[in-house]
RNA sequence: GGAGAGGUAGCGAAGUGGCUAAACGCGGCUGACUGUAAAUCAGCUCUCUACGAGUUCGACAGUUCGAAUCUGCCCCUCUCCA
């Protein structure tokens, strides 16, 4: 397709779309390396993705990553990114990174900030002293990061939000947006911007049009899943993603839910990343071919059976649910890094399926198979 | 045999006349978790016919309007000395 002209090396590349849905089988052309679409993204906030070795990352089937601006700035601070050569030389991952912009949390962090046109004033969470993060400071510190795709730096508002605030925050996060870009310097780095625009559909297709005329590198949507319920979720994307470009990738911010996976790459999504998968994981919640089980419970004390028989997982593979139990139990890490690694690999599996099922025009079946036959309930994990 | 310390809910441990069905920690059970302040957080954890009632603080007997808390005696544990 269409080559960027700002960043040669990056590009989306749309391989089949599927013949009875949205859904989009891509190919994501990061400065050399690949990343087969729709995608799922692990979370590696603090540039690891919690209890994983880089090369665990490689063995599940991640192809990309995700870092977080906010977190790496605050430790261990941009010079030392710089100085270890990188995000990739620093975490010896070389795999493709985004960087979230730490516009999220302007969101999560509520609490301790105040959001003006110039920036966001922070208070750190790690010792309560004030920062301050502008437009510009995101964009610098993600080259710093030195991450192959940054974000520009959005405001993702609660829900509900009234159509005012929600109005005078979409402008905000365009004005940002273009100061962020005009900031961008780096050549081997893409750079997306974030549709916002709560569940309002003029502000939606407002926000994304507006942004579209910017020409990013690729779309995110945010502020979804911020407390809504599934049915406005949805409707946010049916209001965003009609506007934007057949020929850049589209990324839903925060998603993990295995529903909300599905519907959302029944719109036409590419690309999603969410700590669900391990949070969860690390809270004792697995997702399996048999549904959701919690590892902790008693029933599994001497359960010498594999957590999942059709996983292909290296936890699955040589350790049962009996052990996993056990190291639950005593707080092992090793029951961490099993888990997580599990449940990332459940869900690049789903992706797996997914993008098999676009390729030969059944998502829709897939989509159903998958609903039907996992029995998660509406949560979707 | 002598001297001392102590026995509190599954465990550890506060409490030393009424505000105590008894702090707190651990363990156990249940629930939550969606661009990670999360190996976290919340609730429950004596019994029951459960928005009320009944039995508890080694045992028994007392003092008192009222005791886990005071007295007597008994049982048991630990430390030190013989």
């Amino acid at each position: 397709m269409i080559i960027g002209m700002k960043n040669p090396g990056f590009s989306y590349e749309l391989i089949h779309q599927d013949k009875r849905s949205k859904a989009r089988l891509g190919r994501l052309h990061v400065f050399g390396k690949t990343v087969d679409t729709p995608v799922f993204m692990p979370v590696g906030t603090q540039a690891t993705v919690k209890f994983l070795s880089s090369d665990d990352i490689r063995k599940i089937g991640a192809s990309i990553i995700l870092g977080n601006t906010y977190h790496l700035w605050l430790r261990p601070g941009p010079e030392t990114l710089i100085k270890a050569g990188g995000i990739h030389s620093f975490m010896n991952y070389d795999g493709p990174v985004l960087t979230d912009s730490g516009g999220f949390q302007v969101f999560s962090l509520a609490d301790s900030r105040k959001i003006k046109e110039e920036g966001v004033s922070f208070k750190s969470h790690l010792d309560g002293s004030r920062l301050f993060m502008s437009p510009e400071d995101s964009i610098h510190i993600q080259e710093a990061i030195g991450s192959d795709i940054a974000i520009s730096f959005d405001e993702c508002i609660p829900y509900p939000s009234s159509y005012e605030y929600t109005k005078d925050s979409v402008d905000r996060t365009l004005r940002w947006a273009k100061r962020g870009q005009d900031a961008h310097t780096r050549t081997n780095q893409a750079l997306f911007g974030v549709v916002q625009g709560s569940e309002y559909p003029d502000l939606r297709k407002y926000c994304a049009e507006k942004l579209v005329e910017m020409d990013f590198d690729g779309y995110s949507i945010g502020g979804t899943s911020v407390g809504e319920s599934k049915e406005t979720h949805y409707r946010m994307l049916d209001y965003t993603l009609p506007y934007l470009p057949e020929d850049k990738p589209r990324y839903e911010m925060g998603i993990g839910a295995i529903n909300d996976i599905l519907e959302a790459v029944e719109r036409g999504v590419d690309m999603f990343d969410c700590v669900l998968p391990t949070r969860i994981a690390r809270h004792g919640t697995l997702m399996t071919s048999q549904g959701r089980i919690n590892i902790k419970k008693n029933i599994y004390k001497d359960d010498f059976t594999p957590l999942d028989p059709e996983c292909d997982c290296e936890c699955c593979r040589n350790y049962t649910k009996a052990y996993l139990n056990h190291l639950f139990r005593n707080n092992e890490g090793l029951g961490n890094r099993l888990m997580s690694i599990h449940n990332l690999r459940f869900l690049l599996r789903l992706m797996e399926g997914i993008r098999e099922a676009i390729a030969e025009d059944r998502f829709m079946e897939y989509k159903e198979e998958i609903l039907n036959r996992y029995g998660f309930d509406e949560r979707g994990f």
